[in-house]
DNA sequence: TTGTATGCGTTATCAG
DNA sequence: CTGATAACGCATACAA
C-alpha cells in the first residue's frame, strides 16, 4: 500500500521536485522564480496531484478572501437579487461569500458578526435591523440601507428621490388624491426616506395626500381597515397609491381588487424595489427600481478597499421608474 | 501605548489565567475541566476579550464546519428556496455555508469543486449540469436532481410521480387532450422523469397526448410555433398542458393569453416546482410542489453523515399538487 | 484532571 | 534568485 493516505503538501512537492519549500510557495503564488525551477515544480505538482490548502495561509496571514454577507433571507426576491449581484461582484475579485441568514432576528445578527470574526473573514456586508448592533472596529464593515456613523460606510438607493419620483409619476398619470402606505420598523433607516421624498413632492405639487404607516408586528389587516374606511359608495378616496415595497404593493392590490376596485383603472399603484416575477420576467407591479447591481458593486468595492480608508460614509445610488401594469402609461 | 495590537490567543489567555494552554483549549471546547480552572479561564477570556480563531483548528484538524453549496444562482425562485432551506438545515447543525453560483457554466462547476477542496470544506452539495463532472472521492458529496453513481448520493423529488400526478389531475379536471412541454438539457437527470411519469399516466388512462421537448439553447419561440401549429379556428388542440417547470409554464401562459385563449377556461396548465409569488404569496401557477424543506434536510443530513457510510444512493421525496389558478378546481 | 510539547500547511524573513 | 527556518493558533497525544 502506498503511504499517500494524506494529501500532498508543498513540502512533498519540494522534495519531489528537488527544490526548497519556499520555491514551491513562490511558484504557486506566481512570484518571480527561475524558469527551470518553475517547470520542475509544476511537473512535481502534476505528478503528485498537489492541491493548495488555504487553511495554512489563513493561519499565517490572517486573510481568507471570504466576505460575510449578513441578510435576512434569500426568499424575498429583493434579497435574492442582492445576494446574486454581490456574489458576482465578489467573484470578479476572487472572493468567496459566507452567507448568513438572520430571518430578521436581532440576536442572530450579533452572533453572525462574531462567527464571521472567528472565521477570519476579510470583511462584512450587512443588512440588519438590530437597533443596538455593535459594529466591529477591527473588520471592514459596510451596511446596506442603514446609517450607523460616519466611520461605517452605508450603501443605499436614493430613497428620498424614489419617493419623490413616485409622487411625480402618479401626478403625471393623472392622479389627484394620493396615499403612501408602508410597514415602518421602529428603526429609522434609509428606506424611511421614501416617505419623506413622497411628502416633499406632494407638498411641492400641492396635491392632497395621506400617510398610513404601520409598525412592524402590526397585523396586515390594518391596511385593509384603512382602505375600507376611505371607501364610500363604490369609490376610493385615493386614485394613486405609493407603497413602501413591491411586496406590500402586491398584497394591497389584492385587497383593492377584492373590494371591487380596478387597478390601474380606478387606482394606480407604485411600489418600490423593482421586483420581477420569477426574477427575470415582467415587473410584479409598477415600481421604483433599485439599482441592485450598482449597490452590490459599491458594497464589495468599499468593503475591500484597502483599510477602508478614504471611503465615503454614505453612498447613494440613483433609482428609476418602471411600469409593471399597475399604472396607466400615457402613450403606449 | 498598549501592546495589544494583535488579537489575544489561547496562549495569552493561559498566561493571564495562570493555567496551561491545553486547559484553555479544553474550556473553550467544553471538555471536562476542574471548576476552579474553568472559572479562572473564563474570567481571563472576558478580561482579554479573547475570541476563538477557527483557522488554527482548521489547520490542525482539517475540518471547517463549512459546506459548499454549488448551484446555478439564487434569482430563480426555486433555487432561492433551496438555498434558504439548506441553510436552515445547516444552521441547525452549527454549520456554515459557502455559496457558489455557477450560472449554468460547466467550467465554473468544476472550478468550485476545486475551490471548495482548497478551502477544506467538510462536504459539497451540488446541483450541476456538467455531463463530465468529476466527483471528488475524498470529500462527502451529494447531488440534487442528478444521479451519478451508486457511491454519490442523489436527492430528488419523485419526479416520475409528479408527472403521473399532473396527468391524473388534468384528467380529473376534465381535460381530454394533453400535451407536455419542457426545455430538456442534453443531460438525463431526475427531472427528465417528469415526462416519463406523465406519459405513463396518459397511456394508462388512454388519453391522447403530445410531447414537445426543446433542447436547451433553442429559442423559446419554438414553443410558440408549436402552439400556433396546433391552433385552428380559435381553438387549441389541447385543453390541458403539463409544463416542465413553473417558470416555463408562466411564460407559456403569456403566449396562450396572447393568442386569445383563456387560462384555465380554455386550457388548463400545471407546472412543476411549487413557486410562490414573492416567495411566500400565492402559487404562481397550478403546480406539482417539490418538498424543498425535506430535500434540504436530506441533503444536509446525508452530506454530514459520518464518512457517508450506509447512505442510500437515491433519496426520492414525495410531491403534491397545488392549485395556482391555472386549473379549474372541482368544488370551490 | 492538568501541563508540556509537537505538528498541521503556509508565508515571510533571513542568509547565501 | 533560492534555500533554510521560524512563526501563525489550535488540538491532542503523552507525561506528570
Amino acid at each position: 500500500m502506498p503511504k499517500d493516505s494524506k494529501a500532498p503538501t508543498m513540502a512533498d512537492v519540494a522534495r519531489e521536485a528537488g527544490v526548497a519549500l519556499g520555491t514551491v510557495s513562490r511558484v504557486v503564488n506566481g512570484q518571480a522564480v527561475g524558469e527551470e525551477y518553475r517547470s520542475k515544480v509544476e511537473d512535481a505538482i502534476r505528478r503528485l496531484g498537489y492541491e493548495y490548502n488555504s487553511s495554512g495561509r489563513t493561519l499565517r496571514t490572517g486573510s481568507t478572501n471570504i466576505i460575510a454577507l449578513i441578510i435576512p433571507n434569500t426568499v424575498n426576491p429583493y434579497f435574492a437579487l442582492l445576494v446574486h449581484h454581490i456574489n458576482i461582484a465578489l467573484e470578479k475579485r476572487d472572493c468567496r461569500m459566507m452567507l448568513c441568514f438572520t430571518e430578521y432576528d436581532t440576536d442572530r445578527e450579533t452572533e453572525y458578526i462574531q462567527l464571521a470574526r472567528q472565521n477570519q473573514v476579510d470583511g462584512i456586508i450587512a443588512l440588519t435591523y438590530n437597533p443596538n448592533l455593535i459594529i466591529p472596529a477591527d473588520i471592514p464593515f459596510v451596511t446596506i440601507d442603514r446609517f450607523f456613523s460616519a466611520s461605517v460606510p452605508c450603501i443605499a438607493s436614493d430613497n428620498f428621490g424614489g419617493g419623490w419620483l413616485a409622487a411625480h409619476k402618479l401626478k403625471e398619470m393623472g392622479c389627484t388624491h394620493l396615499a403612501f402606505m408602508r410597514f415602518s420598523s421602529t428603526l429609522t433607516n434609509e428606506p424611511s426616506k421614501r416617505r419623506d421624498g413622497f411628502v416633499s413632492a406632494c407638498v411641492e405639487m400641492n396635491i392632497p395626500f395621506e400617510i398610513m404607516a404601520l409598525d412592524d408586528g402590526q397585523p396586515f389587516s390594518r391596511f385593509e381597515d384603512f382602505l375600507r374606511s376611505h371607501y364610500k359608495k363604490g369609490s376610493l378616496a385615493f386614485d394613486g397609491l405609493f407603497i413602501g415595497t413591491d411586496y406590500l404593493a402586491w398584497q394591497i392590490i389584492h385587497v383593492l381588487r377584492g373590494m371591487g376596485l380596478r387597478v390601474p383603472e380606478d387606482v394606480q399603484v407604485i411600489g418600490f424595489d423593482g421586483i420581477r416575477i420569477f426574477g427575470d420576467q415582467e415587473y410584479a407591479v409598477s415600481t421604483i427600481v433599485q439599482p441592485v447591481p450598482e449597490i452590490a458593486e459599491a458594497c464589495v468595492s468599499t468593503v475591500l478597499s484597502r483599510h477602508m480608508s478614504n471611503v465615503p460614509s454614505l453612498i447613494c445610488l440613483p433609482v428609476k421608474y418602471a411600469c409593471g401594469g399597475t399604472t396607466i402609461e400615457k402613450k403606449e
